[in-house]
RNA sequence: CGGGAUGUAGCGCAGUCAGGCUAGCGCACUACGUUCGGGACGUAGGGGUCGGGAGUUCGAAUCUCCCCAUCCCGACCA
């Protein structure tokens, strides 16, 4: 494992760091949890957008922005829904300050208390339901498929860095359908395009199935997930589609008539993943060199450093680069030519690895005397001269090469450490000493679940889809099974 | 919210137990020079209300009380 994981290594904070720093303000902190991301990890953020974005609009769905502000009464609305999410939200009471009466500093002016309470959004369910009621009147006005890119903001007791910050950046698709099995439809479509981000982008392969009752998004009648594996051997939920019936219709009264003249409630579906994304990217491939970014979403696919000394070589070298530089771009890549005399090539190498940038080109006076350049692969470290002529070809190659290899590395791990178990002191032992997916039998119940959570902390992570049928016995209880779940410990 | 730890320069830390030189070290930063094919070196510099407030004391980073924040372990969660 790699040892950032740990926090041992010293250039954890420093590569960590790079990417965001944590909210701090100076005096009496009331921003808790919070990230400030910098430039370069807000640059992959982009590319998470821009890459989801592409995929939402191709299967029909359309962006808009509803309000931060929610009314306290809205959450009242649907009963699970308030139950899921009361116990962590910020509220807003008052909508004023004035100066202290002894002239120093500011204070709330209680005079400015709000009639009714607004919960900054932890989730945008309520307002946007209450919204579609004035949308939605006909069956011609379905389905309503919408996704909005936006902040929310979750009270966690406890924060961690990207994976669970306070206030998160995330899109999140609401959807209005005229059938149940539409909608069921739209559920599965979503979370098969997240899987496909999650494998064919972010290079990392998940497992994705449904949740169990207990582990369900607050207010939905089923969940599904995409599951991945952390280098550390805790699993982490990536992305979740919801099915929510007709809950959400009901407790907003959102009806349209039909074809044949009926008042219907809709069928709606929400759908979600956020900056914890980079989270995952961090954790599932980075190594003690720092990140390793698959090309379909780093910033900066290829950076080309020059090696020279005093201002005659690196003009000569620069007409190089640059024109490698404008080739590479022609084929389509994101290359970044870094003459910064500032620092020394060692020192950009070094850069460069902490950033994760796929490949990295040198060119020193050896290689324009020769025609060549060096080529060195992040995700395996490996340099290899490259005659110029064929470097563009080579490069090329090399970004699909890495994307494969960043992922087929990622699912022999997960492959090395996923386990099916049928005995209960096994189980037990391998969360505990080795962590990773346990493929075990599972009676179907809360109270078995439960159990096995507070005695192992492990939880079931999915159900799988298409999940092959297996006559066995539970892992816990030794009630008779009819498949496998996968358990895991999770962040 | 319970248990534990921590808070000193941009980052990482020492100093606190046992109060007392002008509050230190490494990295980073600035200037000049030499360097430049794997995180350069030398010389000279700059940067601190020691998390905040109150108290004890001739004297507080150090002791006492209160508050705030962070990290780890629980409960909660994308």
């Amino acid at each position: 494992m790699a040892d950032f994981l740990t926090k041992k290594e010293d250039n954890y904070a420093q590569w960590y760091n790079d990417l965001v720093i944590k909210a701090d303000m100076a005096e009496n902190s009331a921003v808790r949890g919070c990230m400030v991301i910098k430039p370069y990890g807000y640059a992959i953020w982009e590319k998470v957008q821009s890459e989801l974005d592409r995929l939402f609009k191709q299967s029909g769905h359309v962006n808009a922005y509803f309000p931060l502000f929610i009314p306290k009464s809205f959450f009242a609305k649907e009963a699970d829904h308030v139950e899921g999410f009361a116990k962590e939200c910020a509220v807003v009471t008052h909508y004023r300050l004035r100066n202290n009466k002894d002239g120093r500093g500011i204070e709330v002016d209680p005079e400015a208390r709000l009639e009714e309470e607004l919960i900054i959004r932890p989730t945008s369910e309520t307002i946007i339901w209450n919204t579609y009621k004035n949308w939605i009147q006909s069956y011609r006005d379905l389905p309503l498929l919408i996704n909005q890119w936006a902040n929310v903001v979750r009270w966690e007791m406890r924060t961690r860095l990207f994976l669970r910050t306070a206030e998160f950046l995330w899109q999140e698709g609401h959807t209005a359908h005229a059938t149940k099995n539409e909608a069921i439809e739209e559920t599965k479509t979503i979370i098969n395009l997240y899987e496909h981000f999650a494998q064919d982008f972010m290079g990392i392969p998940v497992l994705k199935g449904y949740k169990s009752d207990s582990e369900k998004f607050a207010g939905a009648v089923d969940t599904y997930a995409i599951e991945a594996l952390m280098q550390d051997g805790k699993a982490l939920q990536a992305g979740t589609s919801h099915f929510l019936g007709q809950n959400f219709a009901k407790a907003f009264d959102v009806r349209f008539t039909d074809k044949s003249g009926e008042l219907q409630y809709v069928w709606s579906t929400s759908w979600g993943v956020s900056t914890r994304l980079i989270g995952a990217l961090i954790m599932a491939h980075g190594d003690n060199n720092g990140l390793v970014l698959p090309p379909n979403l780093a910033p900066v696919q290829v950076v080309i450093i020059p090696i020279y000394k005093g201002n005659t070589q690196l003009d000569s070298i620069s007409a190089t680069a640059l024109k490698i530089k404008s080739e590479l771009e022609k084929s389509g890549l994101r290359v970044k030519y870094d003459d910064r005399d500032t620092h020394k090539p060692g020192f950009k190498f070094a850069e460069y690895e902490l950033k994760g940038v796929p490949v990295r080109l040198a060119i020193g006076p050896r290689d324009v005397e020769n025609g060549t350049a060096e080529v060195a692969r992040r995700d395996t470290m490996e340099k290899e001269v490259i005659s110029l002529d064929k470097v563009t070809d080579h490069v090329t190659g090399l970004m699909t090469d890495i994307q494969k290899n960043i992922f087929s590395k990622s699912l022999a791990f997960r492959d090395k450490n996923t386990f099916r178990i049928d005995d209960w002191d096994e189980f037990r032992n391998t969360i505990e000493n080795k962590g990773g997916f346990i493929l075990a039998h599972w009676d179907g119940t809360a109270e078995t679940e439960e159990k096995i959570k507070n005695e192992t902390k492990a939880t079931i992570r999915v159900i799988p889809l298409d999940n092959e049928t297996e006559d066995g016995k539970c892992i816990y209880s030794g009630k008779p099974s009819k498949q496998r779940v996968v358990f895991a410990r999770a962040y």
